[in-house]
RNA sequence: GCUCCCAUCGUCUAGCCCGGUCUAGGACAUCGCCUUUUCACGGCGGUAACAGGGGUUCGAAUCCCCUUGGGAGUACCA
């Protein structure tokens, strides 16, 4: 049996993160056994329901390098793939139910059934339908009814007796008999429900795993009483733990970005961000925490996930991606580098000086977009902050010495960067000559060059910034 | 309220299914030290967790029950 698994998102806003990484679940699952990946559109919410939102939604799954085999954009033999446009099939299987007796018209009013809610609610129980249609006898006047004009809604008649899942995360999940009570699942204006629908897409899709959110736990009582009523096979379930932010709520909105498409724009690397949020509730068997998709492909299981919430963290996300920039080549960098914004004089340089850079800043960035943000804080900034620490190197007295021998050096430069070896015997100088050495040498010479107290190697970053600069800098800090 | 799910360092987690090898391992963050004649690199190390209580057992992070806490569902939303 090839696996087939699917994501089914509903168009009503952008890729949610949540959402991001039950896609990335299904697919790391198709791509590890050899299965089928499908995207199905559930909008069956119409009013909430835009299509441009599946546009961007696809959009951003491709960003992150989750590809599907089938689905609106990509038709297949099990197609349509919006649930818009599977109405007539629902609605097949609807009429059969109700021909069975499996399923009823339902002419019950909002008040009628806010009434039923209000007294399940004073009696501590959960609400469960009890008006008049579900008795049979009813059946030949709602016919009658329905041949007037009016709309019904089909409701579920719902088994009295227990369920029991065996989830592939959560375990053996009983659902006790009278846990929900007769269900809508074609609404009075015609459109199906949710729930089943789901079921049976996932039936006439030969979905044979459906990995989803925990939030769906409970749905899946009355999914399993569809199926059984549809007479389908049934497919293995993995129910994942939720998100949450830093309350321990549900990751929504306010908890900040939570749609893929911020982290997009911020320049986050797609492979550092489905490792990422991999990690988040799934681990790998050899307890690696950098990985790309290929090694997943290897190793991805549905027995490593984890039953609790997990917290969305971006400190960790910073450094998986710092870890996946750390792996990318100079070449690459460079060119990611080159898109992002104010990086003029970045392109301007040889492709030697752009090397050198990237080698050396590559160390301190954690996203793509510190690049330019490093480039103009060490190389680029002419005006140097009185700090602290700055002001205190300062007042060492050997420190004006150094200051003013820098200046006449760097003064009489005519070339647009000083070489490491200029610079070398400058220190040189400044050690024999001065007679200084160590902290205050380096400490004094840092400061000249590049008005901070701290930085990189320094024999490897001023090479990189021109002189003209340096000039700048030394000559501010004479005054 | 009712039903379901969950519970290991601040965070992500390993271990749990198949009790002993766990004075509980790793990672992020944090702190400290070392090295680098300077430094935001690097190296080494520290702090830090089995929610509580009962059982079962020679032995429990691991199995069972209760409590507490957290989450989800409870729609003619998905």
């Amino acid at each position: 049996m090839t696996v087939r698994v699917r994501f089914a998102p509903s168009p009503t806003g952008y890729l949610h993160i949540g959402g991001a990484r039950t896609a990335l679940y299904n697919y790391l699952y198709a791509k590890a056994t050899g299965g089928t990946f499908i995207l199905r559109i559930e909008d069956t919410d119409l009013e909430r329901s835009k299509s441009e939102y599946e546009t961007l939604q696809i959009d951003d799954l491709k960003w992150l390098g989750i590809f599907h085999d089938e689905g609106p954009d990509k038709p297949g033999k099990f197609g349509p793939y919006r649930q818009s446009e599977r109405l007539e099939i629902y609605m097949k299987y609807a009429n059969l139910l109700i021909e069975q007796g499996k399923a009823y018209y339902d002419f019950c009013t909002e008040e009628e059934l806010e009434a039923m809610k209000e007294k399940a609610a004073a009696e501590g129980r959960d609400p469960i339908y009890q008006g008049k249609w579900k008795d049979p006898a009813f059946h030949a006047e709602a016919l009658q009814k329905i041949a007037a004009g009016e709309k019904p809604a089909i409701r579920f008649r719902a088994p009295k007796k227990a369920y029991t899942l065996n989830d592939k995360v959560k375990g053996s999940v009983t659902y006790p008999e009278g846990m929900v009570g007769d269900f809508v699942i074609v609404r009075s204006n015609g459109l199906p429900v949710y729930n089943y629908c789901c079921v049976v897409d996932d039936m006439l899709m030969e979905i044979t795993h459906v990995i989803r959110g925990e939030d769906h736990l409970n749905n899946t009582v009355r999914q399993l009483m569809i199926y059984e009523a549809l007479n389908s096979k049934i497919p293995e379930f993995a129910h994942v733990s939720l998100l949450i932010g830093h309350d321990r709520q549900k990751l929504s909105k306010r908890h900040g970005a939570t749609s893929v498409n911020l982290y997009r724009n911020e320049h986050y690397l797609p492979e550092a961000m489905c490792n990422y949020l991999c990690l988040l509730g799934w681990s790998h068997p050899e307890e690696r925490d950098i990985f790309n998709k290929e090694d997943l492909f290897k190793v991805f299981s549905l027995d490593r996930f984890s039953a609790h919430a997990a917290m969305y963290d971006l400190e960790k996300l910073k450094w998986v991606n710092g870890e996946h920039l750390k792996k990318m080549s100079t070449i690459d960098l460079i060119t990611l580098i080159e898109k992002e914004p104010e990086t003029e004089f970045f392109s301007k340089q040889s492709q030697d000086w752009k090397n050198a850079c990237v080698e050396l800043l590559k160390k301190y960035a954690s996203f793509v977009t510190d690049f330019p943000k490093l480039v103009n804080e060490l190389i680029l900034n002419e005006n140097p902050e009185m700090t602290d620490p700055l002001k205190e190197i300062m007042a060492w007295e050997t420190t004006p010495k150094i200051l003013s021998f820098i200046k006449e050096k760097v003064d009489s430069v005519e070339s647009e960067f000083v070489t490491e070896a200029e610079l070398n015997s400058w220190m040189e100088s400044v050690k024999k000559d001065m007679g200084v050495k160590g902290k205050p040498l380096f400490m004094g010479v840092r400061a000249a060059l590049t008005g901070h107290d701290h930085g990189p190697d320094l024999k490897f970053l001023i090479p990189l910034t021109p002189v003209t600069i340096l000039r700048n800098r030394v000559h501010q800090l004479s005054k």
